[in-house]
DNA sequence: CTATTTGTTTATCC
DNA sequence: AGGATAAACAAATA
């Protein structure tokens, strides 16, 4: 579920445990989630540690604990943080949960387990953290960063592309349709078909996109309004609110893809 | 019972 | 060699 904005929103979720200090961790230890992870170590280091910041880059998110206990999330498809007050059972998906004093409970959830769970004990930020892309909103995420980027991915369709999180940190499917549709781009569009014109409607847009999803879904999940594809994308039977015509799904770039045939045209 | 899923990595093909 | 695409991962939901 979680693109750019919805890991924002994860992310406080664990703000209550701020300045506290861990008392233990609970781990399923022989879970996916975990494939990377030394969870003894996890399991043996972090209590006696104060939880001091939270961060996230793209889909990417750091919990900062002391000064050398570096805790990364991935939260794939289906995963989610919270606090828990003490009293609080945790289920078969919580896989990790972080007692603090207090008895506040830092608790990742994740069905499907296709999340990653990171931790690295060291006086530098981990390469996994320091080495990640520019952010899209960042200064560094420059116009001819995407158009280099274009022109490397000419025979790819622009919707797979989006996702590729090497260069479009944070976008995922619901944020490519949404880009794509702002900018009135076909989703099966190569890349290398794309002209100035719109390669500078694309720049635009994916910055917008990331900006409002961030400021409706980052801050308090609250409902985007109607006017955006949002809205429409996920029913059978929706409907452009540029066009008022019917929307289309189909997969491209082997993703469930929603677009309005008569707004953004045909492929390439 | 089958199809579907807001993500990433790996394998395979071109 | 490098890019494009399909499969795999796992479990709930419709």
């Amino acid at each position: 579920m979680p693109e750019l904005a919805e890991v924002e929103y994860y992310r406080k979720q664990w703000s209550p445990g701020l300045e506290q200090k861990v008392v233990s961790v609970d781990v399923n230890y022989d879970k996916r989630i975990f494939r990377d992870v030394d969870t003894l170590a996890l399991v043996k280091n972090l209590p006696g540690q104060q939880l001091m910041s939270s961060h996230t880059h793209g889909k990417q998110m750091l919990f900062v604990f002391g000064s050398q206990h570096w805790l990364g999330i991935h939260l794939g498809m289906t995963g989610k943080t919270s606090t828990q007050k003490k009293d609080y059972e945790a289920t078969k998906h919580d896989h990790l949960v972080i007692n603090l004093k207090l008895g506040l409970k830092l608790v990742l959830s994740d069905p499907r387990i296709f999340g990653k769970v990171r931790y690295t004990q060291s006086s530098e930020p981990p390469d996994w953290w320091s080495n990640l892309p520019p952010a899209v909103l960042s200064e560094a995420f420059t116009e001819a960063r995407l158009e280099d980027f274009l022109q490397r991915r000419s025979r790819a369709p622009i919707k797979a592309v989006l996702l590729m999180q090497e260069t479009f940190p944070g976008v995922g499917n619901w944020m490519a349709d949404e880009i794509l549709w702002r900018a009135r781009l076909h989703p099966g569009t190569r890349c290398g078909a794309i002209k100035p014109k719109q390669r500078r409607e694309l720049y635009h847009h994916l910055g917008e996109v990331c900006r409002d999803a961030l400021k409706v879904i980052g801050s308090d999940w609250g409902k985007p309004p109607d006017n955006w594809l949002f809205n429409h994308r996920w029913k059978d039977g929706g409907i452009c609110p540029k066009t008022q015509c019917p929307l289309v799904r189909e997969t491209i770039g082997g993703r469930t893809t929603c677009w309005s045939p008569d707004w953004q045209g045909g492929p390439s």
